[in-house]
DNA sequence: ATGAACTCTGTACCAGAGTACGGGGTCAAA
DNA sequence: TTTGACCCCGTACTCTGGTACAGAGTTCAT
């Protein structure tokens, strides 16, 4: 692949989303101001529309744009020293852990379900979703509390 | 601990959520609505707790609350076959695999980072989380694609 | 050299997921 | 038996994360 830059539409494309929602990015500082063509077309670098794509992938997690910002900034601010860094890169995998953890518990849920689903023929019984979600784990870390 | 019922604060406490957003989720038709004392109060059972807190989990982890409810109703419905089922759930499936891809790619980044803090002092280089999140994996499954 | 497809700025609007009242009953512990 | 904490309902408001124009300029494939 090419090195070159690319358009903002193009971009959007390749990272799955819409034209409008990368020019929000920009207007909320999670991306840099580009730099325009004389006609005033951004002209995308791949390190952007990698910072791009992982702003995505982060959504899908269930980060909010400023935890994004947060996981973004963690090394930009040269004011903050590296220890500082550290804690926070810990509180953040804190964190990771624990989606990882629901996630691994939802996935299992969902494999007795299709399990069920083997040896039973028409609608199912009792929710093996449920089931495998009691009241479990308090989840609650760092950078997740409130109030 | 109890089998008893609890009050609406009650669950809000327990699941980490305000009382209204369970009246919301009421509403929203996400939990049942809750049988009553004389007074009017809502009193819920574990069930409907376990419900409660598999909402916010999953709220967590970036579903939807549409999704949720898909999540939630994948049995209940006795018109639909068990292999109709099937096929759904292992649509959530692909959509939580590809969650879990991400979000080991996102802590291998941020292990690295506090990897590097161990052995530089003062602010760091180059930004290990993008480094590690190029292009990569197009992730749009089923239930995920739109547009 | 032209027209379809793209981009620009700006403003307005939207849905999702709650939060925040206000005005009132209810509970329980002192 | 009262008082502070809790719950009820309804309505209104908020914040986040975009979408949707409108009106105008640019690109580039034919």
């Amino acid at each position: 692949m090419s090195t070159a830059t690319m358009t903002i539409g193009q971009v959007a494309k390749r990272c799955g989303l819409g034209v409008e929602a990368i020019r929000f990015y920009e207007r909320e500082g999670l991306i840099p101001d580009p730099p325009r063509r004389t006609s005033g077309y951004r002209e995308y670098s791949q390190e952007t529309v990698a910072r791009i794509h992982f702003i995505r992938r982060a959504k899908e997690l269930g980060f909010s744009l400023k935890e994004i910002r947060e996981l973004l900034t963690l090394r930009v601010d040269p004011e903050t020293t590296c220890s500082d860094i550290k804690v926070r890169a810990q509180d953040k995998l804190r964190d990771i852990d624990a989606k990882m953890r629901s996630l691994r518990q939802i996935k299992r849920a969902l494999q007795r379900l299709t399990a069920k689903c083997e040896d039973t023929i028409g609608p199912t019984g009792e929710c093996p979703i449920l089931e495998a979600l009691g009241t479990s784990t308090p989840l609650q870390s760092a950078s997740t509390a409130r109030r």
